[in-house]
DNA sequence: ATCCCGAGGG
DNA sequence: CCCTCTGGAT
């Protein structure tokens, strides 16, 4: 299963755009619920407007909230941002902590944010269960659970530690241009042969085609 | 279990 | 109209 993966997302990576550690957590925190694509087109502005963590956690609400409207639960983002910003201010000096404990003890962070972070800004290896990673895992027939942790503590065991953030990647951009929720393109799916739920979606090589969504390196 | 919330696809 | 998108806090 991850060897297919790996053969036909050869280029998988995290697809928030960044430049360190604090800029991936506020771009992680917006993209609850909301693209990838969508939070690329806020950050730019975001970034510059608060280059440092003193910054965010001196913003003004209403400001925030105008610039990060477009990917939703605006209100909420802006408290977790500020919050976060303060709270490593306080606590961490002003520096993004490295330690799974310690990342999910700021306002909007949990366990999959905090994975997200670690994997991708300071190279730490974690599986970040989100809601692709829950879906396909569980038509790979990996596992019955639907409570996070318990599918990532499933996972791990069947995963070398070094392909754990890799492995996200690959799942993410597969739960993305194929295995959708609704109408998974079940008709061209590579992991096909190998996957229990094969036939969730249109098994017809037509019919699936029109489903499959265009990746950047499709 | 429910709320937060906008944008895009079907 | 409905559902879904790299969730987290209450």
């Amino acid at each position: 299963m991850n060897r297919i993966l790996a053969e036909t997302y050869p280029d998988a990576h995290c697809e928030l755009d960044f430049r360190n550690p604090l800029e991936l957590l506020v771009a992680t925190i917006l993209s609850a619920q909301c693209t990838d694509k969508r939070v690329n087109m806020v950050t730019p502005t975001l970034f510059a407007k608060y280059p440092a963590v003193e910054d965010y956690a001196a913003a003004d609400r209403s400001e925030m909230e105008e610039i990060i409207r477009s990917t939703g639960f605006f209100r909420a983002k802006t408290n977790s941002i500020i919050g976060m910003a303060q709270a490593v201010c306080e606590r961490f000096g002003g520096e993004v902590p490295a330690k799974l404990k310690d990342l999910v003890t700021l306002p909007g962070v949990g366990r999959k944010t905090a994975n997200v972070v670690l994997g991708n800004a300071f190279g730490v290896p974690g599986l970040t269960v989100d809601t692709h990673f829950q879906r396909l895992v569980r038509r790979f027939g990996w596992t019955e659970e639907t409570d996070p942790v318990k599918i990532e503590h499933v996972v791990a065991e069947l995963l070398p530690r070094r392909e754990w953030t890799i492995f996200s990647h690959r799942v993410i951009w597969h739960g993305r241009r194929i295995c959708h929720a609704r109408r998974p393109a079940c008709g061209v799916c590579p992991l096909a042969a190998l996957c229990p739920a094969y036939g969730t979606g249109p098994t017809s090589p037509e019919q699936a085609a029109k489903l499959v969504r265009p990746g950047p390196f499709s």
